[in-house]
DNA sequence: CTAGTTGCAAAGAGTTTGCATGGCG
DNA sequence: CGCCATGCAAACTCTTTGCAACTAG
């Protein structure tokens, strides 16, 4: 239970919101925050600690040995399907009413149960065409 | 590259092809196949040399850190998305009218391109609800 | 016979953890 | 002040690699 602001859940937080829209391993953001005075340790620890409150989400992008991270932002963001760009690696958000004609749809005719917040639909985006 | 057939690499396409349906991770068909007399660095070698000729797909589940390797039999899988079983583990494949239907979709709508290959869709399957 | 393979053990890469210190409330 | 969080380094786990012996074709 993370009670306490320090600086380096702070600086993690604040780095995170600035990416945003990519995913990102924890390599990459125990680098760039070690340069910040942030410990390796306390990267992880924090990024544990914010996936399990929900405010990150650990994707995996197949073909890829490494664990992903990406800020789990806006509230909405838990009920749209996500888009992940294997070139540039960024993520979009797949609009609602497409996300739940397919949810639906795959509900109905696989009779399976779509997880919007597990599923990472990979493919590449509009501008890395 | 010619490719030997050694006892080793049957032991694996064997006890592949014994679990076409569930997700392995590299750890559960080492400890498996070691007791096969088949050694861990061989296992690892070949799962990567399968994964090349595409006979194996690897997966990653969200919310776990192992990567997971699964068994891409037969062809027509690398046409259909699918769908895997938090709960149970297993995969199913989509029916290709609907997982067409979804790609034209998001393709027209979002303008994104899936990859059918390395996309997985996580849910509950229709035992497990 | 030749080149791909195997086993083993050592090396790597990435992540976690113990413990004393430091900092938020 | 009490407690949680941090740093650092050691510990771990999973995966890869070097090398000599081995074997399928």
């Amino acid at each position: 239970m993370a009670r306490y602001v320090t600086k380096q859940r702070r600086s993690l937080l604040g780095y995170l919101a600035r990416h945003a829209d990519e995913s990102l391993t924890a390599q990459q953001v125990a680098a760039d925050l070690t340069a910040s005075g942030v410990s390796v340790s306390s990267v992880y620890r924090n990024l544990t600690a914010l996936e399990a409150e929900g405010k990150v989400r650990r994707v995996s992008r197949s073909g890829s040995r490494e664990t992903y991270y990406q800020y789990a932002a806006a509230e909405g963001c838990r009920a749209c399907l996500h888009l992940a760009c294997k070139r540039c690696g960024r993520t979009f958000h797949m609009g609602m009413p497409a996300a739940d004609a397919l949810v639906d749809r795959v509900a109905q005719e696989e009779k399976f149960q779509i997880d919007r917040e597990d599923t990472v639909i990979y493919g590449v985006c509009k501008d890395c065409r």
